[in-house]
DNA sequence: CGAGTGACCCTGG
DNA sequence: ACCAGGGCCACTC
């Protein structure tokens, strides 16, 4: 449970993300290299919600920049910490996704 | 060891 | 342009 893996990945990058602004599981995916698992990206943020220190899995939406989290969060609880951020949300959906998209291939590129 | 799952993405019609 | 379906990798039981 202690060792290294995809999901500790998954779960830097995530932390990496500056408040305010939200990612893609398929940026993280790719950052790590493996953009064909997009959807094990998501399925760490299940386990993010149990691993220390917390993960801002609310900060991670899907490409549309839809709350699709939001349903394992639990009601709108997702909605109102990106809201909280400064992150403008609206019908589970990211408003200016592109605005507030931050991608780590660009901003941690190098 | 084998099979199933998953908060996705891409391609085809 | 829209809707639908399949595919991919890693983790768990």
């Amino acid at each position: 449970m202690d060792d290294i893996n995809f999901f500790d990945k998954v779960y830097q990058v995530a932390r990496l993300i500056p408040v305010g602004r939200v990612t893609s599981y398929g940026a993280i995916a790719s950052y790590l290299g493996t953009k064909g698992s997009s959807r094990m990206v998501g399925y760490a943020m299940q386990a993010a919600g149990k691993v220390v220190p917390k993960v801002p899995a609310h900060r991670v939406v899907n490409r549309q920049g839809l709350l699709t989290a939001k349903f394992h969060f639990g009601g709108n609880l997702m909605a109102e910490l990106l809201e909280s951020e400064g992150v403008q949300v609206k019908d589970d959906q990211v408003q200016d996704f592109k605005t507030v998209f931050w991608d780590p291939n660009i901003e941690l590129a190098l």
